[in-house]
DNA sequence: GAACTAATGTTATAACATATCAATACTGAA
DNA sequence: TTCAGTATTGATATGTTATAACATTAGTTC
Protein backbone atom coordinates (compact mmCIF):
# COMPACT_ATOMS: atom_id res chain seq x y z
CA UNK A 1 0.00 0.00 0.00
CA UNK A 2 1.35 3.29 -1.14
CA UNK A 3 0.40 6.33 0.79
CA UNK A 4 0.24 9.88 -1.21
CA UNK A 5 -0.10 13.13 0.24
CA UNK A 6 1.32 14.79 2.67
CA UNK A 7 5.43 14.52 1.71
CA UNK A 8 6.75 17.50 -0.26
CA UNK A 9 7.84 17.35 -3.77
CA UNK A 10 7.71 18.60 -7.10
CA UNK A 11 4.48 20.01 -7.27
CA UNK A 12 4.68 21.41 -11.30
CA UNK A 13 5.68 18.59 -12.66
CA UNK A 14 3.19 15.83 -10.23
CA UNK A 15 0.64 18.13 -12.30
CA UNK A 16 1.95 17.85 -15.58
CA UNK A 17 2.52 14.13 -15.17
CA UNK A 18 -0.93 13.47 -14.03
CA UNK A 19 -2.24 15.63 -16.91
CA UNK A 20 -0.10 13.27 -19.66
CA UNK A 21 -1.13 10.30 -18.30
CA UNK A 22 -5.03 11.02 -17.77
CA UNK A 23 -4.58 12.62 -21.51
CA UNK A 24 -3.40 8.88 -22.40
CA UNK A 25 -5.99 7.32 -21.29
CA UNK A 26 -8.53 8.93 -23.07
CA UNK A 27 -6.91 8.60 -25.71
CA UNK A 28 -6.83 4.74 -25.37
CA UNK A 29 -10.43 4.37 -24.13
CA UNK A 30 -12.26 6.74 -26.54
CA UNK A 31 -13.21 9.15 -23.30
CA UNK A 32 -13.31 13.03 -24.38
CA UNK A 33 -10.84 14.95 -22.54
CA UNK A 34 -13.29 18.56 -22.95
CA UNK A 35 -11.69 22.06 -22.30
CA UNK A 36 -14.43 22.09 -18.93
CA UNK A 37 -13.18 18.66 -17.69
CA UNK A 38 -9.52 19.21 -18.32
CA UNK A 39 -9.80 22.53 -16.42
CA UNK A 40 -11.23 21.16 -13.25
CA UNK A 41 -8.83 18.08 -13.45
CA UNK A 42 -6.18 20.81 -13.40
CA UNK A 43 -7.78 22.63 -10.83
CA UNK A 44 -7.95 19.37 -8.35
CA UNK A 45 -4.61 18.34 -8.95
CA UNK A 46 -3.30 21.88 -8.61
CA UNK A 47 -4.66 22.27 -5.11
CA UNK A 48 -3.79 18.49 -4.04
CA UNK A 49 -6.62 18.99 -1.06
CA UNK A 50 -10.86 18.48 -1.07
CA UNK A 51 -12.59 20.81 -3.20
CA UNK A 52 -16.52 21.29 -3.04
CA UNK A 53 -18.19 21.68 -6.40
CA UNK A 54 -18.94 24.89 -5.63
CA UNK A 55 -15.56 25.78 -5.29
CA UNK A 56 -14.62 24.24 -8.34
CA UNK A 57 -17.42 26.63 -10.12
CA UNK A 58 -16.15 29.59 -8.78
CA UNK A 59 -12.91 28.97 -10.67
CA UNK A 60 -14.82 28.11 -13.84
CA UNK A 61 -16.93 30.93 -13.48
CA UNK A 62 -14.16 33.58 -13.03
CA UNK A 63 -12.52 31.59 -16.36
CA UNK A 64 -15.67 32.09 -18.50
CA UNK A 65 -16.58 28.02 -18.40
CA UNK A 66 -19.82 28.32 -17.31
CA UNK A 67 -21.72 29.64 -14.43
CA UNK A 68 -24.10 27.10 -13.31
CA UNK A 69 -24.02 24.46 -11.02
CA UNK A 70 -24.57 21.49 -13.48
CA UNK A 71 -21.14 22.53 -15.34
CA UNK A 72 -18.87 21.46 -12.37
CA UNK A 73 -21.38 18.78 -11.65
CA UNK A 74 -21.23 16.69 -14.46
CA UNK A 75 -17.37 18.01 -15.14
CA UNK A 76 -16.68 16.03 -11.49
CA UNK A 77 -18.92 12.88 -12.52
CA UNK A 78 -16.95 12.48 -15.82
CA UNK A 79 -13.61 12.79 -13.85
CA UNK A 80 -15.18 10.39 -10.80
CA UNK A 81 -16.11 7.73 -13.33
CA UNK A 82 -13.14 7.64 -15.42
CA UNK A 83 -11.44 7.00 -12.43
CA UNK A 84 -9.32 10.77 -12.51
CA UNK A 85 -10.78 11.68 -9.49
CA UNK A 86 -12.48 10.90 -6.24
CA UNK A 87 -15.38 11.84 -4.22
CA UNK A 88 -15.07 12.25 -0.47
CA UNK A 89 -18.26 11.67 0.99
CA UNK A 90 -17.58 12.84 4.56
CA UNK A 91 -16.73 16.50 3.32
CA UNK A 92 -18.78 16.66 0.15
CA UNK A 93 -16.21 17.34 -1.78
CA UNK A 94 -13.48 16.29 -4.72
CA UNK A 95 -9.93 15.44 -4.85
CA UNK A 96 -7.62 14.37 -8.19
CA UNK A 97 -7.07 10.44 -7.69
CA UNK A 98 -3.15 10.00 -6.96
CA UNK A 99 -2.83 6.75 -8.16
CA UNK A 100 -3.86 7.70 -11.99
CA UNK A 101 -4.09 5.21 -14.01
CA UNK A 102 -4.38 2.35 -11.84
CA UNK A 103 -7.94 0.40 -11.11
CA UNK A 104 -7.57 0.51 -7.21
CA UNK A 105 -10.01 1.13 -4.45
CA UNK A 106 -8.63 4.29 -2.20
CA UNK A 107 -8.73 4.79 1.27
CA UNK A 108 -8.30 8.68 2.20
CA UNK A 109 -6.36 10.28 5.58
CA UNK A 110 -8.10 13.59 5.30
CA UNK A 111 -6.67 16.47 7.50
CA UNK A 112 -9.77 18.43 9.35
CA UNK A 113 -7.70 21.73 9.63
CA UNK A 114 -6.12 21.80 6.23
CA UNK A 115 -8.58 20.01 3.78
CA UNK A 116 -5.50 18.16 2.33
CA UNK A 117 -5.70 14.31 1.83
CA UNK A 118 -3.58 11.70 1.35
CA UNK A 119 -4.63 8.73 -0.49
CA UNK A 120 -3.48 5.09 0.17
CA UNK A 121 -4.50 1.91 -1.69
CA UNK A 122 -5.80 -0.61 -0.04
CA UNK A 123 -6.67 -4.78 -1.30
CA UNK A 124 -10.38 -4.44 -1.35
CA UNK A 125 -12.21 -7.93 -0.21
CA UNK A 126 -9.48 -8.34 2.07
CA UNK A 127 -9.22 -7.48 5.82
CA UNK A 128 -12.19 -7.18 8.25
CA UNK A 129 -14.73 -5.61 6.19
CA UNK A 130 -14.71 -8.54 3.41
CA UNK A 131 -15.18 -10.98 6.06
CA UNK A 132 -17.71 -9.43 7.53
CA UNK A 133 -19.52 -8.78 4.56
CA UNK A 134 -18.97 -12.32 3.35
CA UNK A 135 -20.08 -13.62 6.93
CA UNK A 136 -23.40 -11.55 6.75
CA UNK A 137 -24.05 -12.80 2.96
CA UNK A 138 -23.58 -9.16 1.91
CA UNK A 139 -22.11 -8.45 -1.82
CA UNK A 140 -19.96 -5.43 -1.74
CA UNK A 141 -19.99 -3.05 -5.10
CA UNK A 142 -18.14 0.07 -3.53
CA UNK A 143 -16.12 1.20 -0.84
CA UNK A 144 -15.53 4.05 1.35
CA UNK A 145 -12.63 4.26 3.96
CA UNK A 146 -11.87 8.11 5.24
CA UNK A 147 -9.95 8.67 8.43
CA UNK A 148 -10.22 12.02 9.57
CA UNK A 149 -7.75 13.71 11.79
CA UNK A 150 -4.73 15.90 11.54
CA UNK A 151 -1.95 15.67 9.56
CA UNK A 152 1.85 16.04 10.10
CA UNK A 153 2.00 19.92 9.58
CA UNK A 154 -1.39 20.55 11.29
CA UNK A 155 -0.10 18.84 14.45
CA UNK A 156 2.66 21.24 15.29
CA UNK A 157 0.41 23.72 17.52
CA UNK A 158 -1.81 25.24 14.59
CA UNK A 159 -4.56 23.18 15.15
CA UNK A 160 -7.97 23.40 17.54
CA UNK B 1 -15.86 -8.46 15.16
CA UNK B 2 -19.67 -8.84 15.36
CA UNK B 3 -22.34 -8.01 12.39
CA UNK B 4 -25.66 -7.06 13.13
CA UNK B 5 -27.98 -5.76 10.72
CA UNK B 6 -29.27 -8.81 8.34
CA UNK B 7 -30.72 -11.22 9.80
CA UNK B 8 -34.36 -11.28 11.20
CA UNK B 9 -35.30 -11.00 14.58
CA UNK B 10 -37.50 -10.47 17.75
CA UNK B 11 -37.39 -6.93 16.83
CA UNK B 12 -40.34 -5.36 19.50
CA UNK B 13 -37.68 -6.38 21.93
CA UNK B 14 -34.55 -5.44 20.32
CA UNK B 15 -36.27 -1.94 20.38
CA UNK B 16 -37.17 -1.98 24.22
CA UNK B 17 -34.34 -3.22 24.89
CA UNK B 18 -31.52 -0.37 23.24
CA UNK B 19 -34.76 1.48 24.96
CA UNK B 20 -34.21 0.37 28.56
CA UNK B 21 -29.98 0.42 27.70
CA UNK B 22 -30.16 4.41 26.29
CA UNK B 23 -31.95 5.37 29.64
CA UNK B 24 -29.81 3.59 31.62
CA UNK B 25 -27.06 5.32 30.26
CA UNK B 26 -28.38 8.34 30.36
CA UNK B 27 -28.74 7.80 33.94
CA UNK B 28 -25.62 7.51 34.90
CA UNK B 29 -23.79 10.00 32.60
CA UNK B 30 -26.00 12.90 33.14
CA UNK B 31 -27.23 12.90 29.55
CA UNK B 32 -30.44 14.02 29.33
CA UNK B 33 -32.89 12.15 27.13
CA UNK B 34 -35.48 14.70 26.72
CA UNK B 35 -38.97 13.50 24.61
CA UNK B 36 -37.93 14.44 21.39
CA UNK B 37 -34.50 13.24 21.52
CA UNK B 38 -36.40 9.62 22.67
CA UNK B 39 -38.87 9.71 20.09
CA UNK B 40 -35.70 10.02 17.21
CA UNK B 41 -33.69 7.22 18.75
CA UNK B 42 -37.17 4.77 18.81
CA UNK B 43 -38.21 6.30 15.22
CA UNK B 44 -34.15 4.82 14.26
CA UNK B 45 -34.06 1.82 15.96
CA UNK B 46 -37.89 0.23 14.90
CA UNK B 47 -37.01 1.64 11.20
CA UNK B 48 -33.85 -0.25 11.10
CA UNK B 49 -32.48 1.78 8.49
CA UNK B 50 -30.71 4.81 7.83
CA UNK B 51 -33.00 7.40 7.85
CA UNK B 52 -32.34 11.23 6.57
CA UNK B 53 -32.82 14.34 8.90
CA UNK B 54 -35.82 15.00 7.13
CA UNK B 55 -37.47 11.81 7.19
CA UNK B 56 -37.03 12.59 10.83
CA UNK B 57 -38.21 15.39 10.85
CA UNK B 58 -41.33 14.42 8.86
CA UNK B 59 -42.69 11.65 11.82
CA UNK B 60 -41.85 14.63 14.43
CA UNK B 61 -43.99 17.28 12.40
CA UNK B 62 -46.77 14.51 12.38
CA UNK B 63 -46.58 14.10 15.75
CA UNK B 64 -46.14 17.85 17.19
CA UNK B 65 -42.93 17.35 18.70
CA UNK B 66 -41.57 20.06 15.81
CA UNK B 67 -41.45 21.40 12.48
CA UNK B 68 -37.92 22.94 11.69
CA UNK B 69 -34.74 21.36 10.44
CA UNK B 70 -32.74 22.53 13.89
CA UNK B 71 -35.69 20.42 15.76
CA UNK B 72 -34.35 16.67 13.89
CA UNK B 73 -30.47 17.79 13.89
CA UNK B 74 -30.05 18.75 17.32
CA UNK B 75 -31.42 15.48 18.43
CA UNK B 76 -29.71 13.79 15.72
CA UNK B 77 -26.42 15.54 17.03
CA UNK B 78 -27.23 14.44 20.69
CA UNK B 79 -27.69 10.89 19.92
CA UNK B 80 -24.50 10.70 17.76
CA UNK B 81 -22.16 12.52 20.11
CA UNK B 82 -24.04 10.07 23.00
CA UNK B 83 -22.95 7.43 20.87
CA UNK B 84 -26.67 6.21 20.33
CA UNK B 85 -26.50 6.94 16.55
CA UNK B 86 -24.32 6.95 13.58
CA UNK B 87 -23.99 9.09 10.93
CA UNK B 88 -23.73 7.45 7.56
CA UNK B 89 -21.61 9.71 5.23
CA UNK B 90 -22.65 8.04 1.88
CA UNK B 91 -26.28 8.49 2.07
CA UNK B 92 -26.25 11.94 4.52
CA UNK B 93 -28.25 9.63 6.62
CA UNK B 94 -29.00 8.56 10.36
CA UNK B 95 -28.92 5.32 12.07
CA UNK B 96 -29.23 3.52 15.64
CA UNK B 97 -26.05 1.86 16.87
CA UNK B 98 -26.33 -1.58 16.76
CA UNK B 99 -23.78 -1.93 20.27
CA UNK B 100 -25.38 0.73 22.29
CA UNK B 101 -23.20 0.81 25.41
CA UNK B 102 -19.97 -0.20 24.07
CA UNK B 103 -16.95 2.33 23.01
CA UNK B 104 -16.33 1.54 19.42
CA UNK B 105 -15.66 1.98 15.64
CA UNK B 106 -18.04 0.82 13.88
CA UNK B 107 -17.94 0.08 9.40
CA UNK B 108 -21.28 -0.67 7.76
CA UNK B 109 -22.63 -2.40 5.34
CA UNK B 110 -25.24 -0.42 3.16
CA UNK B 111 -27.95 -1.80 0.76
CA UNK B 112 -28.12 0.60 -2.00
CA UNK B 113 -31.84 -1.13 -2.71
CA UNK B 114 -33.69 -1.09 0.61
CA UNK B 115 -31.38 1.08 2.92
CA UNK B 116 -30.78 -1.58 5.25
CA UNK B 117 -27.50 -1.21 7.27
CA UNK B 118 -25.24 -3.97 8.94
CA UNK B 119 -23.07 -2.44 11.65
CA UNK B 120 -19.64 -4.42 12.20
CA UNK B 121 -17.46 -3.30 15.01
CA UNK B 122 -13.83 -3.02 13.67
CA UNK B 123 -10.46 -2.60 15.41
CA UNK B 124 -9.94 0.81 14.63
CA UNK B 125 -6.32 1.65 14.60
CA UNK B 126 -5.05 -1.75 13.41
CA UNK B 127 -5.33 -2.98 9.76
CA UNK B 128 -4.04 -1.55 6.56
CA UNK B 129 -5.14 2.25 7.28
CA UNK B 130 -3.99 2.70 11.23
CA UNK B 131 -0.36 1.23 9.26
CA UNK B 132 -1.28 3.68 6.50
CA UNK B 133 -1.09 6.42 8.97
CA UNK B 134 1.27 6.13 11.08
CA UNK B 135 3.94 5.84 7.73
CA UNK B 136 2.36 9.01 6.38
CA UNK B 137 2.37 10.40 10.44
CA UNK B 138 -1.05 11.20 10.42
CA UNK B 139 -2.78 11.58 13.34
CA UNK B 140 -6.40 9.10 13.06
CA UNK B 141 -9.82 11.26 15.00
CA UNK B 142 -12.29 9.20 13.83
CA UNK B 143 -13.12 6.71 10.90
CA UNK B 144 -15.35 6.47 8.33
CA UNK B 145 -15.85 2.67 6.71
CA UNK B 146 -19.05 1.80 5.06
CA UNK B 147 -18.88 -0.59 2.02
CA UNK B 148 -22.26 -0.48 -0.31
CA UNK B 149 -24.02 -3.13 -1.86
CA UNK B 150 -26.52 -5.37 -1.88
CA UNK B 151 -28.23 -7.21 1.26
CA UNK B 152 -29.09 -11.03 1.40
CA UNK B 153 -32.47 -10.50 0.56
CA UNK B 154 -32.10 -7.36 -2.08
CA UNK B 155 -29.68 -10.11 -4.44
CA UNK B 156 -32.54 -12.34 -5.31
CA UNK B 157 -33.79 -10.61 -8.24
CA UNK B 158 -35.60 -7.78 -7.20
CA UNK B 159 -32.65 -5.40 -7.24
CA UNK B 160 -31.10 -3.33 -10.37
C1' DG C 1 -36.22 33.17 43.66
C1' DA C 2 -31.99 34.81 41.34
C1' DA C 3 -28.28 33.23 38.46
C1' DC C 4 -26.75 29.95 35.51
C1' DT C 5 -26.88 26.44 32.02
C1' DA C 6 -29.28 23.31 28.89
C1' DA C 7 -32.77 22.80 25.68
C1' DT C 8 -36.22 24.42 22.43
C1' DG C 9 -38.70 27.72 19.27
C1' DT C 10 -38.33 30.39 15.20
C1' DT C 11 -36.70 32.65 11.14
C1' DA C 12 -33.70 32.82 7.65
C1' DT C 13 -30.19 31.28 4.75
C1' DA C 14 -26.18 28.54 3.36
C1' DA C 15 -24.36 24.58 1.02
C1' DC C 16 -24.79 20.68 -1.89
C1' DA C 17 -27.05 18.36 -5.84
C1' DT C 18 -30.25 17.09 -9.68
C1' DA C 19 -34.26 17.23 -13.15
C1' DT C 20 -35.50 18.88 -17.45
C1' DC C 21 -35.40 20.46 -21.92
C1' DA C 22 -33.27 23.11 -25.67
C1' DA C 23 -29.20 23.88 -28.45
C1' DT C 24 -24.92 22.59 -30.32
C1' DA C 25 -21.03 19.66 -31.68
C1' DC C 26 -19.07 15.44 -32.85
C1' DT C 27 -19.23 10.68 -35.19
C1' DG C 28 -20.04 7.37 -38.48
C1' DA C 29 -22.72 5.68 -42.15
C1' DA C 30 -25.52 6.12 -46.41
C1' DT D 1 -21.83 15.59 -47.85
C1' DT D 2 -26.01 15.20 -45.91
C1' DC D 3 -28.23 12.57 -42.56
C1' DA D 4 -29.07 10.24 -38.24
C1' DG D 5 -27.57 9.20 -33.88
C1' DT D 6 -25.02 10.30 -29.76
C1' DA D 7 -22.37 13.15 -26.61
C1' DT D 8 -21.84 17.45 -24.73
C1' DT D 9 -23.13 21.96 -23.28
C1' DG D 10 -26.43 25.86 -22.10
C1' DA D 11 -29.95 27.42 -19.25
C1' DT D 12 -33.66 27.49 -15.86
C1' DA D 13 -35.64 25.80 -12.08
C1' DT D 14 -35.96 23.14 -8.17
C1' DG D 15 -34.82 19.63 -4.72
C1' DT D 16 -32.16 18.15 -0.68
C1' DT D 17 -29.21 18.62 3.23
C1' DA D 18 -27.44 21.55 6.93
C1' DT D 19 -26.40 25.60 9.87
C1' DA D 20 -26.33 30.56 11.73
C1' DA D 21 -28.40 33.49 14.81
C1' DC D 22 -31.16 35.01 18.34
C1' DA D 23 -35.26 34.81 21.38
C1' DT D 24 -37.58 31.96 24.76
C1' DT D 25 -38.43 28.46 28.04
C1' DA D 26 -37.16 24.88 31.30
C1' DG D 27 -34.42 22.80 34.49
C1' DT D 28 -30.52 23.14 38.29
C1' DT D 29 -27.90 25.25 41.91
C1' DC D 30 -27.19 28.14 45.34
ZN1 LIG E 1 -7.18 6.99 -6.70
ZN1 LIG F 1 -3.45 19.66 7.78
ZN1 LIG G 1 -22.42 1.51 16.85
ZN1 LIG H 1 -31.42 -4.62 0.60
Amino acid sequence: MTTIGFETHDHRACVSEAMTKAEARCAASDLRLTPVRRRVLELLLVDHRALGAYDILGHLSAEGLGTQPPVAYRALDFLVKAGFAHRIEALNAYIACAHLGADHTPAFLICRNCRSVAESDTAPSQGRLGVAARDAGFQIEHTVIEAQGLCPACQTGNAA
